[in-house]
DNA sequence: CAGTGGTCTAGACCACGAT
DNA sequence: TCGTGGTCTAGACCACTGG
């Protein structure tokens, strides 16, 4: 067998026959082991984190995946509730939030003739300390006004029909895997390159008309998607 | 910048400004255009990779992606359908066709009470040339006499409706980004390890009796998720 | 056959993390 | 300060593809 599978093969019963471990020796530790070069034994972990047994926090370490969260995306449950009922701990937090001028797909999503200023809100979401997802929400300025003074952590959703009397009625995802941009990958605190999973949500009101733009980008070992369908 | 960041920055140049190119030129030859060397060569390439803006094949060469198949899985829509709705030619082979028994998951899933007989149908699809998805059906053999007999490169769903009176009435399908077990990879002609979106899909019948359980592995540039909801 | 990617060795220096 | 992963060099041999 291919040394690097030898090695993805120890690690692999490693993680199993410790369910208590939470980090793997370093890399160094197991070049030594194996008789082997940084090369190889990285050749097994990057395998291993592409399966998604595994993951690293930049300089950190390797560490064991956590169980993924379980989402529809389909049924409107809040992030708090699901990851309580998954026994994690859920935590929101606001990096930023700006009211500017948005990007040509952003404005081209919202059908507007001239370039609109937007509100863009930037938020990291953990699962047990460890962030997992990072988001931007886009909506129109002119619809949402004085929205910096709500508090951003909770659901959007609810902020535009409790504060603003609109209602989302039906929205279109579209999901792709990809690799994080560099400046995302800086906020969940992961390597440059990670993967992921992102997420575009385009949320509509009865009138058909776009109210908020979201994209997502999930942790890939992260998550799991679930959807019932007719 | 980064050597390797730098590659990654000519190569997607490269492809930008050259739509026609089908083919990237070989890791050497990068390497001696940067004088580097065939790791930080494949570092960028990688990278691209999981991108999904080039895919490799077994030690033939690192192509462009062509854009990815959009999909809507709540949608009941024909595969060969779809896909030359988006200008593919699309393909489908029977690889296998056994009837035998199944791994502990399935049994479970099936919820039988002693190990059963299944219906086991490997396929893989391709569009133009390409294979894009590799996938597995199980469904009980004591309910699916002769099944063999049938046409397998279309939808199994139709076959079940039509030649058994069996329909499908809801699902259940859950989407992870892994790896592709090795298996899976040559058929697929791609390397160890590559990154898929693995779909499995749970079919009931209005009984709420499971008809077929499907594991689907994509190559994951090759397609993005598109749901409407609500 | 030559050319491709797949695997592997044996080092090196760096930035950042934990202490 | 020391250990970690991140990046990089300069080679090697192998399995397989293509002409």
């Amino acid at each position: 067998m291919l040394l690097y599978k030898e090695i993805r093969q120890y690690l692999f019963a490693l993680i199993a026959d410790h369910p208590e471990l939470k980090k793997l020796p370093s890399e160094r530790e197991l070049q030594y082991t194996f008789r082997s070069t940084r090369i190889t034994v990285r050749e097994a972990l990057i395998r291993l984190e592409a399966e998604g047994v595994i993951y690293r926090q930049n300089r950190k370490g390797w560490f064991i995946s956590p169980p993924r969260l379980k989402w529809d995306p389909v049924k409107k449950v809040n992030f708090y509730q699901l990851a309580q009922e998954q026994q994690f701990t859920p935590l929101t937090q606001v990096v930023s939030f700006e009211t500017t001028l948005a990007s040509n797909v952003v404005n081209q999503a919202f059908a507007v003739q001239s370039p609109a200023t937007f509100h863009a809100i930037c938020r990291v979401r953990s699962l047990d300390e460890r962030p997992v997802m990072v988001e931007e929400i886009y909506c129109l300025a002119a619809q949402f006004d004085d929205l910096a003074s709500k508090s951003l952590e909770g659901s959007v959703t609810t902020i535009f029909e409790r504060d603003y009397g609109i209602n989302v009625t039906h929205e279109r995802s579209s999901l792709v895997v990809t690799a994080i941009p560099d400046d995302k990958a800086d906020l969940l605190n992961v390597n440059s390159g990670a993967l992921c999973l992102k997420i575009i949500r385009q949320r509509f009101n009865q009138a058909d008309k776009l109210v908020d733009y979201n994209i997502e980008y999930w942790v890939h070992s992260a998550i799991e998607i679930e959807v019932d369908s007719q």
